[in-house]
DNA sequence: TCTTTGTCTAGTAATCTAATAGACAATATA
DNA sequence: TATATTGTCTATTAGATTACTAGACAAAGA
């Protein structure tokens, strides 16, 4: 399961993708038009911004900045980042790697063959997909709605 | 993440697999084969069999069974009956779907899309992976094992 | 100097996870 | 029938995690 936590660091950072051209965005934009706590949006921004995403302003005519293009910054680097491990099981895990406590023998678990093929679909997905990429979903979905109201 | 919880019922049964033809088999059998803690799996096998995949008879003698073919019993199966929906967010469920609380228009949700095929390609895997085809991993690796040393 | 912004430290209620303890109930066998 | 052996049921729990909130502080611009 993605944390809400996660969610809404990819929510933010989506707006700030969306956003981009305006330069610096308020957290209380974000936390507005996204409907995220904002005490909690804060300290998610921080995080953001300590690994290297994002970017801040303080003081007066302050706000937030994607530090990297939107092409630079995957899904899964998010989720990594928030969460930790995409892997369903930490023995499976490339960067986070783990040995089960109870498991005899790694290799010929097959609990861990089945968990290993998820794991290698889920992040060929969320590594293959970067933030400009759902941006560009999202205008096609818009241009959709249009046509089709 | 899958829950040790899950893990373990999925270790039980797999032992239970390989062993269906020798009938009964005790709980403290399991628990010293698969190194899982005998309270806790008692628990589990009950939840199990509550849920269908059991059969048990008590007393001397007595012990668990599986009720079921293992080829009818598909490792999504029973990760969600034991730690619920396969999705990475419930809005993408097909069990357990429930709307997002913050999302504003869930048709244009672009995490939503990702998400989804998240949820897609883990259920198929899971759902396509019976308990009798973990069997017969673990017996083509053994081979293997046997061959390379 | 005042207002507006982000930052930092701390705390917390609620829930979940991974168990454990122990009395009880059913069954086979001596 | 007594006894040993098995599963069952109820209750409890330590510790971690999740999803927040409160409030003082710091920087920058007008």
């Amino acid at each position: 399961m993605l944390s809400k936590k996660a969610k809404y660091a990819l929510k933010a950072l989506l707006y700030l993708t969306k956003n981009k051209e305006k330069g610096l965005t308020l957290i209380s934009e974000i936390s507005n038009s996204e409907r995220i706590p904002k005490k909690f949006l804060e300290s998610i921004l921080v995080d953001l911004k300590t690994n290297g995403l994002l970017h801040s302003i303080r003081g007066k005519k302050g706000g937030y900045q994607l530090a990297k293009d939107p092409s630079q910054i995957s899904v899964g680097n998010v989720i990594r980042m928030i969460d930790g491990p995409l892997a369903p099981i930490p023995c499976v895990s490339h960067l986070y790697y783990r040995k089960c406590d109870e498991c005899v023998d790694e290799i010929t678990c097959e609990i861990r063959i089945v968990m290993k093929k998820v794991r290698d679909s889920t992040a060929s997905i969320l590594d293959g997909t970067m933030l400009s990429d759902l941006e560009k979903i999202n205008t096609a979905l818009n241009q959709e709605f249009k046509i089709n109201s």
